[in-house]
DNA sequence: CTTGACCTTGTAGCTACTCCAAGGTTTTAA
DNA sequence: TTAAAACCTTGGAGTAGCTACAAGGTCAAG
């Protein structure tokens, strides 16, 4: 299978492939005798596996973690289960974070209903007159 | 007031502040003999309103937008409106997306509530199993 | 035999910074 | 007076996770 069918069959982009095999995510795969990559169900799943965890939000090292923990089977799992409570917990407070800002936005916006000049906007005028000390701790939430 | 002076006041790191000069989103300062960046009390006002933007989770070319707006004080404001409508709901869409991921990822956490080996850890399972198929719109999550 | 669809590598771009090196300036202390 | 510490300068590289592009090689169909 080439990378283009390989790239068809998971959904994934094929430079994002390449991309992956450069990273170590993903087995290199042999060669045509002309160069192409040549891909099989080995690799299919391992792209799967690679993709799943991406949708799961987890980042490249993750997934990385998680790979070497596969190729121990017999090792204690518990550090697979750390690893995801600690990304559960991440997610939670992004959730909580964007909440918070969710809220500042939504009150940012009560400050201009009607239809003003920019002058006049109190929109602006907020944003403009809050004093970096009133910051808050949302910064991650981007 | 030098580079420093102004980063200590606003709490925002001397590199950032060179780095939004170079961006567009803070006027040129004057320089001393030296060549030292030296501010004024409306540098401070316009980082400030850059800061601010940003713990709301603008990005800088909103910012840029929004300077733009500030610019021309006569026109409607409603584009402001429109800006942080649009602002607002990608927000809500971020905490949606996170809300199906952390379903998903607690999900998986309870596939593994023993401690067994990695070999039969059914959240390794789960992942390496799952078919790219079944990927979730979330992508957009992190 | 040429057109088009595929594949290759290498490089640069994206966001919003952050860090570093190599050097100039200013202040402070011995 | 001089030396060290604490500033400042520019330019360039690195971060995550791709995405896009250029310049070229390969392959099947018409």
């Amino acid at each position: 299978m080439l990378i283009g069918e390989l790239a068809k069959q998971t959904g994934c982009d094929a430079e994002t492939i390449r991309y992956y095999e450069r990273e170590g995510l993903l087995r290199k795969p042999s060669r045509t005798a002309s160069g192409y990559r040549s891909y099989t169900g080995e690799h299919h799943g391992q792209l799967n596996f690679v993709l799943h965890c991406r949708t799961l939000g987890m980042t490249l090292a993750e997934i990385r973690t998680l790979q070497d923990f596969q190729a121990n089977p017999g090792f204690a799992c518990n550090d697979v289960n750390v690893l995801l409570d600690q990304h559960i917990s991440r997610v939670k407070q992004q959730i909580e974070a964007l909440h918070l800002l969710e809220k500042q936005l939504v009150a940012l916006r009560n400050r201009c209903r009607d239809n003003l000049t920019v002058g006049e906007c109190g929109i602006l005028k907020t944003l403009a007159s809050t004093s970096a000390g009133d910051r808050c701790a949302c910064d991650q939430a981007a």
